[in-house]
DNA sequence: CTGAATCCCTGAGGATACTG
DNA sequence: CAGTATCCTCAGGGATTCAG
């Protein structure tokens, strides 16, 4: 990366700053164990059921699982749509912000799979 | 976002996609309390001593500044230098990999203000 | 099938004191 | 100035069981 793009964002950092750091604001939202790999596999399988999801993710406990789903719900990344039949059936599905977030990790995944390379 | 840019991008993930993911790998690395804020503040003034970084990130203790350096260093984000002077004089900086991390994060840093505002 | 309710444990992080 | 060394707390996460 060339030094003029750095100083660039670095001035724009500064002069866009506020109190908080919208950085670790973001990270809060997304950065516990379980919710880049649920928001992975609803990206790569869209509207998955409860149980689906839960093996597509692989180890996760039902506790976790619920739990990540809650927050990801309240934060507007994932929506659940409930037939409200009997038996329940019920998916998960990306919000258009959901998506929005996961293409800004554009560039954290060639970034991470950089440097797991240069090892 | 339109619908075609994240179809995309879901083709690439699933294509690139090994047995890790690079986005997880990523969280690990700058993921824990103390890494975007010292990050952030060694962007904003590069070349700060251990003490004055200290006070920039704030509230942070020795034991976690100490704890997140090493691993900074150790991932290559940041180096430390050392005058080997007594009493001692240490600085650190950041990498080219460094800027480059923070560089990738003006999405998230976007993302987060905007849902941040949107509450 | 889709969870909720409990109980439990580890490890990230904090507080405090000390040192070359 | 730039850290170490100990000790301690708490909350994130896991295991298990139960339920509509």
């Amino acid at each position: 990366m060339e030094q003029q793009v750095f100083e660039k964002m670095v001035a724009r950092f500064n002069t866009e700053m506020p109190e908080y750091c919208p950085i670790t604001y973001s990270m809060k939202i997304i950065g516990s164990k379980w919710k880049i790999p649920i928001l992975w596999k609803l990206m790569l399988d869209d509207g998955q059921h409860y149980n689906h999801l839960k093996r597509m993710v692989g180890n996760i406990t039902n506790t976790m699982l619920t739990k990540s789903l809650r927050e990801l719900e309240e934060n507007k990344l994932v929506y659940r749509h409930d037939d409200k039949t009997v038996p329940p059936s019920v998916t998960y599905h990306l919000t258009d912000l959901g998506k929005e977030l996961i293409y800004t990790m554009n560039g954290l995944f060639d970034w991470g799979q950089k440097i797991h390379n240069s090892n």
